[in-house]
DNA sequence: AAGTTGACGAAAT
DNA sequence: AATTTCGCCAACT
């Protein structure tokens, strides 16, 4: 039955086996650390750090999407605002900055390692 | 089927 | 340091 499937990424696969892989990367992210969009394409043995920020929009909202940030401590485009109180209340440590979005998250003391 | 897009990364300018 | 260009990968139209 599960051959029947209309759609082989529609039916049976809840949401394309990428799409899962990266949320559970995320999910399995701790609180108080970040990773960041290159490391968890490296983690699922992909490069395409675009491709995970793509599963970010489309289901981020499923996901902890603010653990993921971009390379450089910067949090993703257009959501600076929204991710820096989740720092604030997961505790992850940020450092000032002038430009930018007002503030930058410290990798250095908080990127998660597999 | 082909082209375009996208919450990116790194290197070059 | 900031901006621009190219490269990577997967999904959408």
């Amino acid at each position: 039955m599960s051959a029947a499937g209309a759609d082989p990424a529609t039916d049976d696969d809840v949401f394309g086996t990428f799409v899962d892989a990266v949320l559970a990367v995320v999910a399995d992210i701790p609180p108080g650390c970040v990773a960041t969009y290159g490391d968890v394409a490296a983690l699922l043995g992909s490069r395409g750090a675009r491709a995970v920020g793509r599963v970010m929009a489309l289901h981020g909202s499923d996901a902890p999407w603010w653990r993921v940030i971009r390379a450089g401590g910067h949090p993703p485009a257009g959501h600076a605002a929204s991710a820096r109180r989740h720092y604030e209340a997961e505790g992850t440590p940020l450092l000032p900055a002038a430009n930018d979005d007002g503030y930058r998250v410290d990798l250095a003391a908080c990127r998660w390692r597999r």
